[in-house]
DNA sequence: TCCATGATTCGATAAATATGGAAATATCGA
DNA sequence: TCGATATTTCCATATTTATCGAATCATGGA
């Protein structure tokens, strides 16, 4: 059962977002958009510390699903929005085959 | 840090379709369809046994992703097409609002 | 250089997840 | 009812993941 690289790929990005600490991080990243969100601010934001923190942002970066920057002392985490992209075609494209989920590629169209 | 029911039930969806085997199986009951795919025949696919291969159905079921009947001495998985699409509208509308995201909701229109 | 700040790494521990053989359960045909 | 088949549950074990304080590393200001 060899698996390939794009579901191997597809699987550290589902890991990745599935806890609830680093699905709310995700979340956040998103809302801010390119400026990011240092490490100790979303820290701060979602109540844990520090290192345990640490050790999401290490898995979303992992994952590709964020990027990273030094901004003087503090890291700016950003989110990939190209990689959620390709996770959500992934999603569309080989779990999605049914009529109801046919739908959603014409939804907002119009 | 209270965790809303849709962000829970999306953490388990995610989790569910994060490991390789149980993406492997839902892929093979899309691709299946409404007949779905009886639980022995996935194994055999899949070449994992039989009771690995319930426990990984026992969580996709457990996140609303499959659906299951049985039909004389089987049990017929099926995909949940609701549940995946729920899950890619989550992603896209809470997960998404970079550019490149946006032009996921247009892409194969037209 | 020294100190404060922001963040990661280390290490120990706890909890959840994965694996697969053996036993139990359900269904059907003879 | 008996046996064969299909699947799940039980159990023990191995592996991975999560948590977080303490120690470490990097940066910038006085």
């Amino acid at each position: 059962m060899e698996i390939d690289a794009t579901s191997q790929a597809t699987i550290r990005a589902l890991g990745a977002l599935a806890q609830e600490h680093r699905l709310a991080v995700f979340r956040l990243l998103v809302q801010a958009g390119p400026d990011g969100m240092a490490a100790g601010v979303l820290a701060d934001r979602l109540g844990v510390p520090a290192s345990s923190l640490s050790f999401h942002l290490a898995q979303l970066s992992n994952a590709g699903l964020v990027g990273q920057r030094r901004e003087s002392r503090s890291i700016i985490y950003t989110a990939d929005y190209a990689a959620m992209n390709g996770l959500i075609s992934f999603l569309t494209e080989n779990c999605c085959a049914g009529s109801s989920c046919a739908a959603i590629s014409e939804r907002d169209c119009a």
